[in-house]
DNA sequence: TAAAATGATACTATAATGGTATCATTCTGT
DNA sequence: ACAGAATGATACCATTATAGTATCATTTTA
C-alpha cells in the first residue's frame, strides 16, 4: 500500500527539478538526462501537468517547461488528486446492501479520520517545502 | 487510493459477525445468508483467518468457526497486515539510483511520518472497538 | 453413508498502474 | 525555406494487484 504512485512521484521530482532550474525552461530532455525517467513516460506527465496548469509550456525548438504556479503554492496533495483521484482511503468496499452503515459505519468514521489526517499533513507538502529538506 | 481492500473489508465484517455470535460456530453458509458476500470468496478468507490464528475452526457437519482472540485484542492493523501485507506509505518508487535519499529524502520522511499516524491510529480499532460504534 | 462443513490449492477475470509508440504541430536558427 | 528540436494529442500495450471462481479431498454428524 503506497500513498504515492509513480506518476506523482516522477512529477513531484520534475517539479522540484524545475523550480531549481528556474527561471531557465526545461525540456523533456533535460529531465531523461538528469533523472533518468524513461522519455515517453515523463513525457506524458509533463504534457498532464501542464493541462492542468501546473506548467506553462513553449513548443518548438529550445521550448520546454516552467513552473506556472510558484513552488510554495505546488501541493503534493495536489498531485496525488492529479494523478491518483481524490484522497478517500474510507469508501465503503461493500458492492451490497446490508450497510446501512455509510453514514454511520464505525470502522468507516475511523478511516475517515485517518484520511482526514493524512490530508491535512499532505497540505503542508509543497515543492518548496521539500526543496529545503 | 483506499486504505483497506475488500479482503480486508469482508474479514472485518465476518469477524464482527462472529463476536456477535459466540459462543456459537459461524459456518461460511452462514455469512454468505447474513452478510451477502461470495460464498467462495468468504471461504478463503475465512481459511487464511484460520491460517492466520485469529479463527479457530470446526470441521464436519455443523462445523463453523469461533474467534480465536478476543474482540478486544483483533486489531485492524493486523488484518491489514494479513490481507494487505505491511503498511507502508513511503517507499522510494524510483527505479534506477538518482536518489541517494531513501534516508534522509524530504518526501519520504512526511510520507514516513503520515504512515506512523495512521498506523497508532489503526492500532486502537479492534473487533470490540467496532461493535460498540 | 449421505450431507454439510472445512482444508488445500489452482485457476481466471478485472482494473489500476506503468510504460511505449506515433503522428501532428510549432518554433528557431541557419 | 527548411531541418531539427521541441511539445500536443492520442492510442496502444504490459505488468501487477485485486477480486473472484472452481474443484477435490477430508472430516464430522445425523
Amino acid at each position: 500500500m503506497n500513498l504515492i504512485t509513480r506518476n506523482t512521484d516522477y512529477a513531484i521530482r520534475a517539479l522540484i527539478y524545475m523550480a531549481g532550474a528556474a527561471p531557465e525552461l526545461v525540456s523533456a530532455t533535460d529531465l531523461v538526462r538528469d533523472l533518468g525517467l524513461p522519455r515517453p513516460f515523463i513525457r506524458k506527465i509533463l504534457q498532464e501537468l501542464q493541462k492542468a496548469g501546473f506548467l506553462y509550456s513553449i513548443k518548438g525548438k529550445n521550448g520546454g517547461f516552467q513552473l506556472a504556479v510558484a513552488p510554495e503554492k505546488l501541493r503534493l496533495v495536489d498531485l496525488i488528486l492529479l494523478f491518483q483521484g481524490p484522497v478517500s482511503m474510507g469508501d465503503c468496499l461493500l458492492r451490497k446492501k446490508i450497510c446501512a452503515c455509510t453514514q454511520t459505519c464505525p470502522l468507516r468514521l475511523e478511516l475517515k479520520k485517518i484520511e482526514a489526517m493524512a490530508v491535512a499533513h499532505l497540505q503542508n507538502v509543497t515543492v518548496a517545502f521539500l526543496m529545503k529538506g
